[in-house]
DNA sequence: GTCATTCTCCTAATCATGGTAGGTATACCT
DNA sequence: AGGTATACCTACCATGATTAGGAGAATGAC
């Protein structure tokens, strides 16, 4: 007559800690840099020990990979959000407001561009499974650029080239500024006049 | 008779040794990672105990330090010698002479180039001794820039930050191959159409 | 040449950090 | 109720930056 469970309790709960694991990492991240994260900071925001983190983490790193993930998905949500809620006809307009969605995104935290874009530890190489959002992202950016009858590589790799420069020199030289991301209309128009667009 | 000494042997020895220091960190650096340096691989290469660097330098930040001073002062070096060497009378020729010693100089050296555009580590800050030839070389392309006509600090940003985005998506994508800076003539030919050069 | 001083390096130790081993109490299922 | 897996804990270890204190060699005054 007992219903079979139809919940896993231990599966919630350990998904729960693990989320809570990557909220204190982020945040921690966020107030000290992502580099200058530490197990001890993490636990202690958690009220844990940092031994106990090895229980729901294989690895700093692996904290690391899991926020790498979450980050680019981040990115991919922003991006298709972007996307969908209807984009301009204009292909000009359309490829500034896609990369307006990324450039807030990238530039709204630090830490978590560093941890998208940069090397951040020697060791530190994210796993297949993280990667694929970020993969996504570029595929999402590649086939926008192809509605609009750019289909050149290395059309693609001029933009992003663009686009990333603003965005590190935005965060390099006036953090929390738009010295450089106001300029991002004026480099798209740029390059838009350059592709013939 | 006897001469007043022309020498200082101690503060020549002191050079010396600083200079043998810094060389080890940098062929560590290159082998294994800016970010992966360790003082007790660099007191190997010297043959000395890691405390005994200390001596030398007053920390490890002391030695990315130095390292950071000597390689924009290289930056700076190479871009003088390029100046020097007599630019092409054409504006858009000149830019990209500039560019490409910038370019060529910054994708070399991986480690270097890390060092001195990305946080390496959460504490590092370099001095401001160490970032003097950062801000000449600086100056040095806002002065070549204004003597083709260009006074706009936007224009100069989204020109930094252009070249700046081909060296690190380089750098990121594709070490050791030309993917990004092949484009360097091209964007230069975007920016100086757009500039109205 | 001798001697005091300074330099340069050493060993020993401390502290922070990532990570491992092994134990214990609790939550869950039967 | 009882057995098992889970989720923590405490003790440890290794590495790496850094400090303390000492010993031997280079230097310069006499």
């Amino acid at each position: 007559m007992v219903g079979i469970p139809t919940r896993d309790r231990v599966a919630e709960r350990r998904e729960a800690t693990r989320a809570e694991i990557l909220n204190a990492a982020w945040a921690v991240a966020q107030e000290k840099g992502i580099a200058a994260l530490t197990l001890k900071d993490v636990a202690d925001r958690v009220g844990m020990r940092p031994p106990s983190l090895y229980s729901h983490f294989a690895s700093k790193n692996a904290i690391y990979d899991a926020m790498f993930g979450q980050a680019w998905q981040g990115c991919l949500d922003t991006m298709r959000a972007a996307r969908d809620a209807g984009l301009p006809d204009d292909p000009r307009a359309a490829i500034t407001v896609m990369a307006r969605a990324y450039v807030d995104y990238a530039v709204a935290d630090q830490s978590r561009n560093q941890l998208m874009n940069a090397r951040i530890s020697a060791d530190f190489r994210p796993s297949p499974a993280a990667y694929l959002p970020s993969v996504a992202v570029w595929e999402l950016s590649r086939d926008h650029f192809a509605t609009i009858g750019l289909t050149a590589e290395e059309d693609l790799d001029l933009f992003s080239a663009v686009v990333g420069g603003l965005v590190d020199a935005q965060l390099a030289n006036d953090p929390g500024g738009d010295r450089y991301t106001r300029q991002l209309d004026r480099a798209i128009g740029m390059l838009a006049d350059h592709f013939g667009l």
